[in-house]
DNA sequence: AAGCCACGCAACCGCCCGTGT
DNA sequence: TACACGGGCGGTTGCGTGGCT
């Protein structure tokens, strides 16, 4: 902007500025064409053409008004700065959860997302996601909240649940039409991308959810994936086979990645440190990353674990969460729950040869969220409980990291809550249900040895119903991994349905 | 107060792709 | 089929700003 104003005064042709002209092709006269920055000058007369001649033919520009820029660059320089209604400023929380949603969605399609964004430009919308990714990654935050990742997998579950998502012109031409499993990949996209930032991200061996979706899309499996594959009571009950092979939780109470079939299962095992010292440390941090404890032991067959944090599970829902409805569905017992998930026979999500690759993605992406939660407390909270299995309020605020998590999200901290945005380990948000404020959640350590809380481990560890089943992937994600700024900056909104009510802007009408 | 540094942001460029002729 | 054109996106660069010394 500001060398705009420097060069107010510049001429528009033939200044100077090294190494920043060239002679376009396809231009005719070899007029030498600017580059650079560009002058107010330059702003009016871009401005003046399209007022007399519309958007479009943007190389007719050059001909017409005698600028020296490529039809490309008016086409940006318009585009980016001066159309008309072009928002300025920084991003409402409301557009901040849009680009959530929207790249859950869609991937860097920024063009699009700016269609949802009326006077956003794709390359503003690009900067703020590029900006925001990097602070989240060296915060070891998920880039997306899981709500989002719930949210759009059960759209592309649906098929049709990205109607949401809706352009002005009541179509969502290839976004709706291409593949449904396109977040799939975009989580994917964002998964990859962590490997080399993140020293803690395993490797991932090449999977692609478009590689490997096709194949299941529309067929049973992909239809029932992990919600309603999820093995009904019964038929666990009756199970003998283990799919994983062992029937033991490790003593961190994560699911022994080792027996997954692929070496991604390895890597992240040895990422998480699952054979370190930490892992006798028991304490340490799997009572830091999960908040809730299932501290009965007659939760399974599993091998019995000596540590506290035996007990400790991923994320846990509880009734009070409106995330998804229960249903009608009464919990089903608790001893059954935590084998029921891992000692299935041959799950259709099994991380198996003949399983959904789509579960594949998801499991994928827990373990690796797992995976972050797990260095992140190991790095941030480890030995800051030594003999609780609640991580102090206290010690979450001593997180550097979490702080500036907190600091990134300040607007949005709750009040209310005893943590404010630093609460991450906090009841799992209710998002977008019916636009409460989450300032009714409780703090987690009220539900610390509730039974009744407990209970609800079992609901989402053996979901019934599809919504169940939701709320089953939600476990997937570690309370600290469950940023509080999202249920913050949710909390504000009423659900996240607001896509569909943005007019296209006029970059979709363009196109 | 001044200098240095890291970071975020705005903006541009190059490559690529899709579409129309 | 080839070409021109518009558009999308990743990468890069430069500037401004705030924190630290």
């Amino acid at each position: 902007m500001s060398q705009i104003t420097h060069d107010i005064d510049d001429n528009v042709h033939g200044e100077d500025q090294t190494g920043s002209q060239l002679n376009d092709e396809g231009n005719g006269g070899g007029v030498v064409l600017k580059k650079g920055p560009w002058t107010a000058a330059e702003d009016v007369i871009l401005v003046d053409y399209v007022n007399k001649h519309g958007e479009g033919n943007w190389n007719a520009v050059q001909k017409y008004s005698g600028l020296s820029r490529c039809g490309k660059s008016c086409r940006l320089r318009w585009a980016n700065h001066l159309r008309p209604n072009l928002k300025k400023g920084a991003f409402t929380a409301e557009e901040e959860q849009m680009i959530a949603e929207l790249h859950a969605k869609m991937g860097n399609k920024w063009a699009r997302m700016a269609a949802h964004l009326p006077g956003r430009t794709d390359n503003e919308i690009k900067n703020y996601w590029n900006t925001r990714m990097k602070r989240r990654q060296r915060a070891g935050l998920p880039l997306y909240p899981p709500e989002i990742v719930m949210q759009a997998f059960q759209d592309s579950k649906h098929g049709q649940g990205t109607g949401e998502i809706n352009d002005g012109d009541g179509c969502h031409h290839d976004f709706m039409e291409k593949n449904n499993y396109e977040m799939h990949d975009a989580i994917f996209d964002s998964l990859k991308e962590n490997q080399g930032i993140l020293p803690f991200v395993p490797e991932l061996s090449d999977i692609s959810a478009n590689s490997i979706l096709p194949n299941v899309l529309g067929s049973p499996p992909y239809c029932n994936f992990l919600p309603s594959t999820l093995p009904n009571q019964d038929h666990l009950q009756e199970t003998s086979v283990s799919f994983i092979g062992s029937n033991e939780l490790n003593t961190n109470g994560f699911y022994p990645f080792n027996h997954f079939k692929d070496n991604t299962s390895g890597k992240i095992a040895e990422s998480f440190g699952l054979h370190s010292p930490l892992d006798h440390g028991a304490s340490s941090y799997g009572s830091i990353c999960y908040s809730h404890s299932l501290s009965n032991d007659n939760y399974s067959t599993s091998k019995p674990t000596s540590e506290a944090v035996k007990s400790e599970l991923p994320s846990l829902q509880y009734p009070e969460t409106e995330f998804v409805s229960w249903g009608s569905s009464p919990p089903p017992p608790l001893n059954e729950s935590i084998d029921v998930l891992i000692h299935s026979p041959q799950p259709p999500y099994a991380l198996d040869s003949g399983s959904s690759p789509l579960s594949c993605c998801f499991l994928n992406e827990f373990l690796y969220q797992q995976a972050k939660a797990l260095n992140y407390s190991k790095n941030n909270w480890s030995d800051k409980s030594s003999s609780s299995s609640i991580a102090t309020p206290v010690d979450r605020a001593e997180s550097s990291a979490l702080n500036m998590y907190e600091t990134e999200w300040e607007d949005y901290a709750d009040p209310v809550s005893p943590f404010g945005a630093t609460s991450i380990l906090n009841e799992h948000p209710v998002v977008g249900t019916n636009g409460k404020s989450w300032d009714g959640w409780e703090p987690f350590q009220t539900f610390s040895g509730n039974n009744e809380k407990l209970q609800s481990v079992d609901q989402v560890l053996a979901p019934k119903s599809e919504n169940q089943s939701m709320s089953l992937l939600n476990l997937t994600w570690p309370d600290v991994l469950l940023a509080s700024d999202w249920h913050e900056l949710y909390s504000e909104h009423d659900g996240m349905n607001h896509a569909g009510m943005i007019d296209a802007s006029d970059d979709v009408k363009r196109q």
